[in-house]
DNA sequence: TTTGGCATACGAAATAATTCGTATGAAACT
DNA sequence: AGTTTCATACGAATTATTTCGTATGCCAAA
């Protein structure tokens, strides 16, 4: 087993967040994109996904002349570690301060709420399958 | 206006936890709780509450022999600042994506859903409230 | 072919966080 | 009083992150 990637900093999820919704492509595109919200200089672009592909975050085609990079790491799966370790270090470990906190002392919009009620149901309509028949993987829903 | 204390590390995080729970009181202690769940040294933990203080995230009070620390800042706040900053860079400010991610791909018991439902309930009362009578803030809600 | 532009590689400075050794002094004990 | 104990202060090393200047080389246009 390889070792997974650690944990990015906050400038290589910025990163990440552009070669996720962009798709694989070239440092001078991630910079533009970067450079749209802060300043930041080339080189600076090009360091840092150096370095994040020697920690494993990223892989790159170095076929041509300017090289390809592309995530190495999936964004739920990054989201999740980046989540578990927040939960962790903030709320003791509880998700559920971590929801109160974020609906409670927050403007949260009907339509949110209703999202949120919806996600509400699936999970308890699953865990009751789970219990009841547990190879029930791929049954229809509605 | 003093300037808010800023965002407090991962490591400061944990001392204003135990103060949090402790209430005020000296390095030693501090440091004895945090020695519980991992190796540190007594002066270490003594720099770090130092540049709390001059940071503004502790008061002390050094009247007597050994120096008394309190928390200048409370949870709740501290918990919501760091929330905003973990949802912006992680989630792209979408708290619902952030709760999804938090229900999702884990475990919630069904106690904690139910205490969820009840937020729901608690926050669209007073949504409705809010639109229909802005001035009703201590009516009974039974 | 020469030149200009653009790309990568590399070194190093600046900043921040963490760690700890050692100096210093006050209080308590003998 | 002399010695031990324990607290703070301070300086400095270590590590991680971010930043950018400069060297080098390829490719294409003139």
């Amino acid at each position: 087993m390889p070792k997974a990637p650690p944990k990015p900093t906050d400038s290589e999820l910025e990163i990440l967040h552009v070669l996720w919704q962009h798709g694989p492509t070239t440092v001078r595109t991630v910079n533009e994109q970067l450079s749209q919200h802060r300043e930041v200089g080339y080189t600076t672009t090009l360091k840092i996904m150096q370095l994040m592909l020697e920690k494993g975050l990223v892989q790159r085609d170095d076929e041509g002349r300017s090289h390809i990079y592309r995530a190495a790491v999936r964004e739920q799966d990054t989201q999740g570690l980046l989540l578990d370790k927040f939960v962790a270090a903030t709320f003791g470990g509880s998700a559920l301060k971590l929801v109160m906190q974020a609906l409670g002392n927050r403007h949260t919009s009907a339509d949110e709420l209703a999202q949120i009620r919806r996600l509400l149901n699936d999970i308890e309509i699953q865990n009751a399958n789970q219990s009841t028949s547990p190879a029930d993987d791929d049954a229809p829903v509605a």
